[in-house]
DNA sequence: TTATTCTGTTAAAATTCGTTAAACGGACGG
DNA sequence: CCGTCCGTTTAACGAATTTTAACAGAATAA
């Protein structure tokens, strides 16, 4: 899946702040102005996926920013940030067509979920874009057809072969943490899981071995890193 | 474009007739159910473009509505209505893939303006109002006539392997939990019916092995998986 | 060093799934 | 009413997948 990145336009600097580091935690790229003008000058020059905007600022209000936007990019979706909870103002919103209004204060659980639900709907059929593929060294990974392929021969890789290789090469020459991985794979993260999480390394690394420039390496105590 | 269709369930008659009319106005069916078990028999009958839930119910609450409904129909806008204004309320109400959380009271106005926002957003979507007919691979699967067509040669599918191919399509390219299907289908979820599933899926995937592309892969402990 | 925790590998056990065929039961025509 | 057909369920068995167990070896901290 591509990386999702997200132009915020807030002039409170702390919250602004706040919620870049906030957003960017939770991997979305986040790029923050401090007011209507620079966002727009920034959108320009960057491709986006998702808006947020503060309703007040100086130099260009949000709706105002939000409608130049749409004469740029008129199907980016767009979440308006406001102080005040009046009717009018909702309403103005949506009508320079908002995709979601939220209200000061808000969760920023709440806020990422609603992203989620947003993003959810605008990149669908996500599915059916070209199956996600990854090249390890000489072999090549079909994630959806879960399918390992070596110059000819294929391997059909079972459900958590397939999802072990998969969180892998998401993290390839990086970490992946054991705890994440039994969370993500196996949901508890116990010592029997752990202990079946051992056996399918070792498949995977049977599987792997025809590339010698292939390799899971362990980093004791942390977790595995694929190197490739 | 086709007309906009909503299923309304509230069981507060005052609130709901307000909505119905109102929402009927703005040109939407609107069809209103005033509890959670008789939405779920209605949404079962009729085909519609939009859910609008109220969360607190008797019968059935909407978040478990929600659940029941997205096994059917996993693609279909929902928002849900409720009292609370809970935090704890509204990240359950997203968990449960919610488009969007109105507390009450909200204006009409508003809640017009979010189900235009969301229905700009996934009518964009291609094959998005449950469709009569699927394109799986060089397949073409007519869900009324229970005809599934190869080229020029038609068979004619019996219910259950109708209905589960159907539950497959909606579920394209994503897993069709074992439970679900077996709960939308079979109504009960007991061993043998898992059994006659198993034998069902046999039938499904030699009817459709004519295109190599297609394939309904099990996905171990959880379900199944149409990929096309 | 020594004790302890963590990892690697193999095999057996448990669970889940795939396939074929036979049994069941309702609908239909005679 | 009786047999036949058709869709569905049940049964039986084998295969695939995942988990558990057992033991050996490595890495680390005290």
């Amino acid at each position: 899946m591509n990386k999702v990145s997200i132009l915020l336009a807030e002039d409170d600097t702390n919250l602004g702040q706040l919620l870049k580091s906030y957003l960017s935690a939770k991997e979305y790229d986040t790029i923050l102005a401090i007011d209507g003008a620079e966002a727009m000058k920034i959108f320009k020059k960057e491709k986006f996926s998702l808006c947020l905007l503060d309703v007040m600022m100086p130099e260009m209000d949000g709706f105002t920013l939000a409608r130049e936007i749409r004469t740029i990019d008129p199907h980016i979706p767009i979440i308006f940030l406001t102080a005040k909870n009046l009717k009018e103002d909702v309403i103005e919103g949506f009508k320079t067509g908002a995709d979601d209004y939220l209200t000061k204060p808000f969760s920023m659980e709440e806020l990422i979920y609603r992203i989620e639900a947003i993003l959810r709907r605008s990149t669908k059929r996500a599915a059916d874009v070209p199956a996600a593929e990854y090249t390890i060294g000489k072999y090549n990974f079909d994630v959806t057809r879960q399918l390992l392929t070596y110059r000819d021969q294929s391997r059909k890789l079972t459900t958590k072969e397939s999802e072990l290789l998969e969180l892998l090469c998401r993290h390839r020459n990086e970490v992946l943490e054991r705890n994440l991985a039994l969370k993500s794979i196996w949901i508890d993260d116990n010592y029997f899981n752990a202990r079946s999480m051992d056996v399918y390394i070792t498949k995977l690394r049977k599987y792997l071995s025809k590339d010698e420039n292939v390799e899971i390496l362990n980093i004791h105590g942390k977790g595995y890193k694929l190197l490739c």
